[in-house]
DNA sequence: ACGTAAGTTCAAGACTTTCGAACTATTGAA
DNA sequence: TTCAATAGTTCGAAAGTCTTGAACTTACGT
């Protein structure tokens, strides 16, 4: 039986889930995906490859129960999009600056290394 | 028997260590407490009251091996202060915008954008 | 030395996460 | 329409994490 996906509205989103959704490295890497294209993808092509199908389905419903992401059922799949702009109205700078810091975009010269 | 309180250094700081702990409403109280104030606070004034000291224990060393706070002991007590600059120019904007967008200030002119 | 105050450690129960197995729903082909 | 394949979901169990009371440590003041 599946369930109808529910979305938090713009009221309802609370920056603790937010964070707590972004603070696992599987889905950080997922919302990371879903910024970087702008066609809507669905979970198996925005997961990591190998990740168990029944893991992923759980990231996604934390994704999207936070209100990161938008999943809209298309046949037998589900697509996803991120709610960039209304997590930026709602929370100005969270989204961007985290992904920003999430890219350690390795530039030889401008970084200690380690 | 405790434990030396360990830091992690600037290279060691991991965006998802970071964003683990400001995700919880315990753990960012205590933060958002220890911004407020210029000067260090013990555990007790940073945690909110009620809280079981087990418990207190418990987030500051989650709070302190997320980079997020620099803890000594002096006396009888731990004083807590935050890892801002470093946090800061680790992962720029990040603290910065959680800390806004975690109190819905009542006086949206006076936010600095960033 | 004693009592007090501030934190820490430990252990147990509650809760969460992961993942295989079984399941559902939709599509496309025969 | 029936069948197989595909995409996700649900369930259940094992492993892990969180919360908290109780017992402990450490430092301070008297």
């Amino acid at each position: 039986m599946k369930r109808p996906l529910l979305h938090p509205t713009l009221d309802e989103l609370k920056l603790e889930s937010i964070l707590y959704a972004l603070a696992d490295p599987v889905r950080l890497e997922i919302v990371r995906r879903l910024v970087g294209g702008d066609c809507p993808l669905n979970c198996s092509a925005a997961a990591p490859q190998h990740l168990p199908k029944s893991t992923q389905s759980h990231h996604f419903q934390i994704l999207r129960e936070a209100g990161l992401i938008c999943s809209e059922r298309r046949g037998t799949e589900v697509v996803n999009t991120l709610r960039c702009a209304e997590i930026e109205q709602r929370f100005p700078g969270v989204l961007r600056a985290i992904l920003a810091a999430s890219k350690p975009l390795v530039c030889p010269d401008t970084q200690s290394d380690d």
